[in-house]
DNA sequence: ACCGTAATGATAATACAATATCATTATTAA
DNA sequence: TTAATAATGATATTGTATTATCATTACGGT
């Protein structure tokens, strides 16, 4: 049969890949900016609307999820990893995985709220500082 | 003697008496706009700017604080208040006080990280929803 | 009640992250 | 290799929360 509708399209371009290599070696959640900076060390001359339409389309297909702290940007990291929590150093302002997390949070809320999820941020100074 | 420097004003007005009986009225953390809205009931005409102006004045007279959940604009909520965390309902949006706190949080995080604070958000239903 | 001026209200200006525009580049099917 | 066109990069524009401006209002000491 001939196409019924247009196949799409999706190309493969250097910055894609250097956009969802430099997430993925980050290992914790990166800023638009910080995605630029560091992808941009494989692809020079990297425009912040390519970080962001990629992010957006990376976000929209699954491939990275989107992590929010109180009072900051968003963030970026891979999907797939199971439930977890995040520690921002007060010094460098990165944000690193915790991947444990306290259980009898749904216990905290007062007689009648009913608990479905929840956020936990924790603060202080990472390794490296 | 005569006076050294200006003696600072400060005057009482309706609308800083509204603004701050609502928040403390509120009873949770409020978004300026809803500081507006319940302030206004008593004080109509209320402009936004003079919201923004004494939000401002209070947080740095450290009468109020400002509380951050992930992805949302600023709340704020009388300061005073014991270290607490906070609910937010899934349907209505609002944000509610939540006094008991989780005790083993500084365990969390890998070796080599310092955990000197935390904040936590719970999500799920209110009381009224 | 009057006056000096702090505070207000309406709105313009600002800050800034995110998106849109569009000429140019580069991927991919042929 | 070429042609069609998706994607990029530079930049303009947008959206929105907050702040600045300034004429007007209204506290508060006299």
């Amino acid at each position: 049969m001939n196409s019924i509708d247009a196949p799409k399209a999706e190309r493969s371009t250097r910055q894609r890949a250097a956009i969802r290599d430099a997430i993925e070696r980050a290992g914790r959640p990166l800023l638009a900016q910080e995605v630029r900076e560091l992808a941009g060390l494989h692809v020079p001359r990297l425009g912040i609307a390519t970080v962001y339409r990629n992010i957006k389309a990376m976000v929209e297909e699954g491939a990275i999820k989107q992590v929010l702290l109180p009072g900051e940007n968003p963030r970026f990291e891979l999907a797939g990893h199971a439930h977890h929590h995040h520690f921002q150093c007060y010094t460098c302002q990165k944000v690193f995985d915790i991947h444990s997390c306290p259980s009898d949070l749904v216990n905290l809320a007062p007689k009648g709220f009913k608990v479905e999820s929840h956020d936990l941020t924790l603060y202080g100074r990472c390794k490296d500082c």
